[in-house]
DNA sequence: ATGAAAGCGCTAACAG
DNA sequence: CTGTTAGCGCTTTCAT
């Protein structure tokens, strides 16, 4: 950790020139076996490493990338990280972790980190570009991006995605199968992607039934256990309390749940809760979270393969993937009361 | 992000030479103001970005930092990246994400990341030492490595950690306080630091309230949601049921939780359980689990602190430093029944 | 199949 | 205050 040998001081062991030991060290087909081999021998005897930084301003590389979300408190990540992890160990790429707390200055900086050359690319899971990036980065291909779980209208970046419109859909008719008319629904914050479209999946639904969305069931939260909580109160202060609730997300149905439960009523036998997203601990949840679940270790595992086939200049590689969801049926949903 | 600006160009617009750009760029002092003002100009208009493959090379370190932990998917973490992550920033560094998943093999790709210069210093979350790093780093002092959560007993790694054994009894004593007597405890894998802490505390809160613990009250578990589960039905097989549970994790406590439910038992009207970490949605949790907190943000920012001091060769730094964590008392324990 | 030499872009003596 | 120069450790022409 504090003497590195370094290719010179194989070279001189092997007694051959510091290029053949970097050829020999990288398989390269040009160096008979014998030599091969004694260089081999002398870089294990004197435990050497190549030093990264000088290899990386050779090669203009940094074999690194960086994974930008908007929170990384938000456990929804986790499984993301993982399959991000895992493709990018795979192909000898280590992963920054860039954290935006939703600020665009600070989502700036990530993009600068690429310039400089930290990292040779990055997965964007913010939903915005800087200010000052829109442009650059608008029209153009094979920039080494991927855009995952959100999608930047004004780029076509490459991006992996589920269909949260129609995933969203697929919970509220899940509901009115199970006879409800009177659903509510909480968003996530309001003019994003995500949001906008699990919203709009609640109100085709809703549209496809003939049921009306009176514009006190049609709200604007934020992913928050609190605003779950704080708009549900809300929700069923009115007279025509609804019979169910979607919300966009699992966190801000826990927090509707828990306020039902403070509010003395029983889920699902008075009120059935559908979320969104499957987190940890949906399921051992009481009651067990009926929710959409997304492969999200995939969806990090392909945003890496797709990253990493930008950086291999891999133009075949496909520019926008969407992955499936499936609705995860469990006890917090039941028909509707007094049928 | 293609055709980069370097230092010598900036040089040939400003008319001055690199050495003075870098110098002026830099803030050192010994540029005068008129220059440094045209070279920072020049900068601004060609967009320059310094190279870090460059800088790092020269300057012999990468300004990143691992962060290296058994398993990536553990929402344990979360606020742990938060602080460490927040602390490396202000100070310039980024943060390079690890994941052992157990394997000491991978924990030593991340030890040899080290001598590789591609990171200057490592956070440690995992309790281990690569085989052949244990006598390199067993007696020193000054290596770029800080220990949080765990300690690894066979060094003396400046650590960061809380009691694991008084919070455990304190957990414990609560239950004794309530009036329980048979207190069985599922602990996490054996042989290792943590769970073996947590389990004395609970062994040491029993025998100094005089209460037996039956073998059969003592289990190993793996922090898992599934070996609370199986564990739990386990115990309450047997004709001695316990009337209250320490779980060594929180993730054990839902897992035996939702068991108990399945049995039929009301938490804690029959039994009273109590975890251990205070993850997201303990709280939100039903019933809202009485659990240990510790302060996982600060012990991510001071690790991370400590990193730094050791970084900066700052030998004034401590080389341990023991948290304070908080016992939760919420809805899961109550009175002993039938008292 | 191997070596000599150039140079990636930057910083830091050293010399003025 | 500023310029000249010498590398950091590696890879890669270009010769041989």
């Amino acid at each position: 950790m504090t003497d590195r040998a370094k290719i010179k001081d194989i070279a001189r062991r092997a007694g051959v020139s510091t290029a053949t030991v970097s050829r020999a060290l990288s398989d390269s087909s040009l160096v008979a076996e014998a030599t091969r081999e004694r260089i081999r021998d002398a870089a294990r005897t004197l435990d050497y490493r190549p030093n990264v930084a000088a290899r990386n301003l050779r090669m203009q590389r940094s074999m690194s990338v960086l994974l930008v979300v908007r929170d990384v408190c938000n456990p929804f990540y986790l499984d993301i990280f993982k399959g991000v992890e895992a493709a990018a160990r795979a192909a000898g790429y280590s992963v920054l972790m860039g954290n935006t707390e939703n600020d665009p200055d600070r989502a700036r900086e990530y993009f600068d980190m690429l310039r400089d050359g930290h990292a040779d690319g990055m997965i964007l899971m913010t939903g915005m570009l800087p200010q000052d990036y829109e442009q650059i980065l608008g029209g153009s291909k094979a920039r080494p991006i991927v855009v995952a779980l959100e999608l930047i209208e004004s780029s076509d970046l490459p991006n992996v995605h589920i269909d949260n419109r129609a995933a969203a859909y697929r919970a509220v008719k899940h509901l009115i199968d199970l006879g409800h008319q009177r659903i509510a629904h909480i968003s996530g914050p309001m003019p994003e992607f995500m949001s906008s479209r699990r919203r709009e999946g609640y109100l085709a639904a809703m549209a496809d039934a003939g049921l009306p969305v009176p514009a006190a069931y049609d709200l604007t939260g934020d992913y928050s256990l609190r605003t779950g909580r704080e708009l549900c109160r809300q929700l069923f202060s009115y007279r025509d309390r609804p019979t169910a609730l979607f919300l966009a997300n699992d966190e801000m149905a826990f927090g509707a749940i828990n306020e039902l439960r403070q509010l003395g009523f029983t889920v699902p036998d008075d009120v059935s809760v559908v979320g969104f997203d499957d987190i940890f601990l949906s399921e051992a949840f009481y009651p067990p979270l009926t929710t959409v679940s997304q492969p999200r270790e995939e969806i990090g595992r392909r945003a890496m393969e797709m990253l990493l086939a930008l950086l291999g200049g891999n133009d075949a590689a496909p520019s926008s993937v969407e992955l499936p969801t499936c609705l995860k049926v469990r006890a917090s949903t039941g028909p509707v009361p007094g049928r």
